[in-house]
DNA sequence: CGGGTTTGACCGGCGC
DNA sequence: GCGCCGGTCAAACCCG
């Protein structure tokens, strides 16, 4: 019943990404762009053969993002920690984003919301990581500090991108702050900040080991800004542009209350349309990512 | 010359 | 306490 009137649904029916293709962005193979789930006890694009999925597919299904990757809100710590079993070499045994649930119920007076308001202090956690470094030069990175809190992370969610681009463009301005090699990976692991001052997503970019061809994005925060004018003269008007800020925003929306970042955000409200319940959605770790990579691959093999 | 990248060193959390 | 490892810093370097 509802299928005809969703047929008319100018919401059902909006691509986000249109006008968006190879020749548009052809640096950008958003058709190959990869959402990934964090493992959960179901899977998370039900119906689907693999375990992530096209993303312009995601987006026309109408429940691909209701089902949340994790929650947020929920209740238990443990549904991720079992499948990190399978993390051979990682001693990251607890996702992050599980950690700073942890943090915040053995510290109730921290605010969950913390974790995602980079609009008006997007730079705190930052800011306090750095409090004894700023523009001086001190080089007494050996004398004893004082033993700082734990540092809260921002919300964090990963891309698989399908593609043979090492580094993606997502129409913001990033600054290479560091390289890591991956343990048991020849590709190393790229480490990225926003160039934007008071802007302190970070994003980490490396590829995988078992299926070189997928690139893995992890984002860190929300900008708290547009999209500067970019690449080629054109201007991308909406932060959302991107598949990877389109989900970014949609997952963590900014808590902006700027009119201009509401328009630009207008997007967010297609999404919300379509389920009307906010979710808080993680990535999970790159075990588990590469664990889910690996399979579609099985599964993709002839 | 300003902004971005490279890269070795450092820091801190975590497991043993 | 020690070692491993992810993340970050910052000097040196590169480039337009």
């Amino acid at each position: 019943m509802s299928s005809s009137n969703e047929k008319n649904d100018p919401l059902y029916n909006y691509d986000p990404f249109q006008g968006f293709n190879s020749s548009t962005f052809p640096f950008f193979d958003y058709n190959n762009l990869l959402v990934y789930s964090q493992a959960a006890p179901t899977p998370p694009f039900q119906g689907l053969d693999s375990s992530y999925m096209n993303f312009t597919d995601c987006l026309h299904d109408q429940n691909c993002f209701s089902r949340p990757f994790f929650d947020m809100s929920g209740s238990s710590s443990d549904v991720v920690a079992p499948v990190h079993d399978n993390i051979s070499n990682s001693k990251q045994t607890v996702d992050d984003s599980v950690r700073i649930k942890i943090d915040n119920t053995e510290n109730p007076s921290t605010p969950n919301s913390s974790v995602s308001s980079p609009s008006n202090g997007g730079t705190a956690v930052e800011d306090s990581s750095k409090t004894n470094k700023g523009s001086e030069h001190e080089k007494s990175k050996k004398v004893n500090k004082p033993k700082k809190e734990r540092q809260q992370r921002e919300p964090r969610f990963a891309f698989l991108t399908k593609t043979e681009i090492d580094v993606l463009e997502d129409g913001y301005r990033w600054r290479k702050y560091g390289q890591k090699a991956v343990k048991n990976s020849p590709y190393p692991r790229s480490y990225y900040r926003c160039t934007t001052q008071k802007c302190g997503v970070k994003k980490r970019v490396e590829r995988s080991f078992q299926d070189p061809s997928v690139v893995i994005t992890t984002y860190e925060g929300s900008h708290n800004h547009h999209i500067p004018t970019t690449l080629r003269g054109n201007n991308i008007t909406s932060s959302a542009a991107f598949p990877h800020e389109f989900l970014a925003h949609y997952f963590f929306p900014s808590t902006s209350n700027h009119q201009e970042d509401q328009n630009s955000m207008q997007h967010q409200s297609v999404a919300l349309h379509q389920h009307q319940q906010q979710q808080q959605l993680q990535v999970s770790d790159y075990g588990l990512l590469h664990n889910l990579v690996s399979s579609s691959t099985r599964k993709q093999a002839p």
